[in-house]
DNA sequence: TTGTACGCGTTATCAT
DNA sequence: ATGATAACGCGTACAA
């Protein structure tokens, strides 16, 4: 049960003052070497470490980010932590995270609790319900107060901030003209309503190549699935709806998810309707999550590579915080990460030949 | 731009002392109405909040709870978070997160980094290799340091500490009774190498059900399988030494994975040799992750609730640091969660009548 | 070569 | 009713 290690106390146990002692752990030459030889051993010892709480009183800063999310179960989620706890770890900043749980309060709950000075500055990606609000009043007061934010993924255009994003719509495109290279012509589309940009821009992907590729748009070959609770319930609608569709257009030969749930569940949906994948069918999905890689047949999807998300984040940050330290200002950025498109056995290998 | 608030900010700006804002602040009758009420708007005006790196200076506590785990992408882990993060948040707490990707090395010195005064206790799942090692030396120094650690999931006996545990031989047991008890005579083993506790548990009540059935221990029936990576190569020799298995026993007709990669793989590799789940073949699995849910046919497993165990873990340390606090200090506890059979399409619902 | 004093922001105790 | 002062732990400019 040692105590805690303060300069006070080694100050007054080795019969020096604070500042001395301070000094010698730092190796400072005015000291003479027999004393800092005295100290540093002692220090050892006794495993001082200087309070980081005095430091960052007295530095006025922490060496601690804020990483606001949505959800931490959920693959692409914890990737992007992954990467700032890397980044963060290895320039010695430490990571608070806050889950917002999709909640406009929550969000603004959570950083108002670390907005009292206890990080530098913030990572985050916004709630639903904050996107549906659109009231980013919390954001820009943030910023007002000298604290930097950086947005990723579920970024917006209202707030002046660094944004490290995907190119969605691109995205979109790229998925579904993959399934066109290989022969498909009617492909239906799994998406969200709308007000989650994610699902828009990934529509209007779907829409791009079509259009590319003179194939009519046909509303009845789009889905677009509400909130998806994590029930049983849910999840069996869900097929429901898949289902009706194929009973209405049983010649569905190409499926694009905008997530990793629709997709795998309509590959299963059509494999359980006798479908041959991807003989006849062909389907992708969206997000590197788990499920994507143990379907049968593994699903390809388009990979958000989050893992880098978080690292360019984090980077991007500490890169502001550290600029702010020394004055300059450069304007706010916005990276785009680049996706890639992850070919596994749910889609064919060959493209067949444009006539 | 506004510059953030302080005490003596405000008192220089309304021409006040410091000691008179903190308390008009804290509204003590002390100070006249008029001038708590001009203080307060003041304060609300310019949204001043305490400095927080300041109050846990002073009152020698940061309100912060350091979790240590040794990966984030893990569903499990993920839910735990979760479970810490609401009980955390809902007593004013923070949560920094530290990732030690199963290394003894990277505990340590995401200890360390969070032992400066940084965190009020740690909460901590033990690194592969820290259980491999059994060198606790660390954890040891820390709760000397006065610095209270809950472990949780991969505890260790050797440590005196609060722990939060499953009762992986019983859950072990339990499953594959459930198994014997829907007929099943020839039951398939996959498990870990017996270095990380987890695996030798859950073997050793595998073993337990068959004795209690009287049906002989063999061997042939157990498949130890070593560090498994992400890799498709991984994955696919595990399909391959499960292969063989059923090749050497084709009459396999239960399974039980102790995680729940082993029995996904599993129930994939057995489905693409014909068999039929459940109908000939039952399989239970281990963690209440999304593969399970997601699988066809929908996979029954061992639920360790994790959610559950973060908000359990939370408050006990919680509950420590405020003991600390006053002075008495209880006996440490080992809580013991309850796991739960999840019944899902992987294994037959009546059971068979013993004979 | 060593020590004193100050400030970071806050609260609590003790004058005035 | 208000204000000055000390203390939390640290680093550093300035004295001695």
């Amino acid at each position: 049960m040692k105590p805690k290690m303060t300069l006070k106390k080694i100050a007054s146990e080795l019969g020096l003052s604070i500042s001395t002692v301070s000094k010698a752990l730092k190796d400072n030459k005015d000291i003479s070497k027999e004393n800092r030889e005295k100290v540093q051993a002692f220090a050892k010892f006794y495993n001082y470490r200087p309070n980081s709480v005095a430091l960052s009183l007295k530095n006025k800063r922490t060496k601690t980010i804020g990483v606001i999310i949505p959800e931490i179960v959920h693959h692409y989620f914890a990737k992007v932590i992954s990467g700032i706890e890397e980044v963060a770890n290895s320039k010695e900043y430490n990571v608070i995270i806050g889950v917002t749980n999709e909640s406009y309060r929550k969000e603004i709950i959570n950083m108002e609790m670390l907005i009292d000075g206890s990080i530098d500055g913030f990572i985050i990606s916004l709630s639903k319900e904050t996107l549906q609000k659109a009231d980013y009043t919390h954001l820009q007061e943030t910023i007002n107060q000298n604290i930097p934010i950086v947005m990723f993924d579920r970024a917006v255009n209202e707030i002046p901030s660094d944004k490290i994003v995907i190119d969605d719509r691109e995205s979109g495109r790229m998925a579904v003209q993959k399934l066109i290279d290989e022969g498909r012509k009617k492909i239906l589309l799994l998406t969200t309503k709308d007000y989650l940009n994610i699902g828009r821009l990934r529509t209007e992907g779907y829409k791009d190549a079509l259009a590319e590729n003179r194939i009519p748009f046909d509303e009845d070959l789009v889905v677009r699935i509400g909130e998806l609770g994590d029930s049983d319930e849910d999840q069996r609608m869900l097929e429901e709806r898949i289902n009706k569709v194929f009973e209405l257009h049983p010649d569905i030969d190409g499926i694009f998810g905008v997530n990793e749930i629709y997709a795998v569940t309509a590959l299963n949906v059509a494999r359980l309707r006798g479908l041959d994948v991807p003989e006849t069918l062909s389907v992708i999905g969206f997000s590197d999550g788990i499920l994507s890689k143990y379907a049968r047949p593994h699903l390809t999807t388009v990979s958000q590579h989050g893992f880098q998300m978080g690292e360019i984040a984090a980077q991007t940050l500490i890169n502001r915080l550290e600029e702010i330290d020394s004055g300059e200002e450069t304007p706010y950025t916005t990276q785009v990460v680049k996706t890639e498109l992850i070919i596994r056995d749910s889609t064919l290998n060959q493209v067949v030949q444009k006539k």
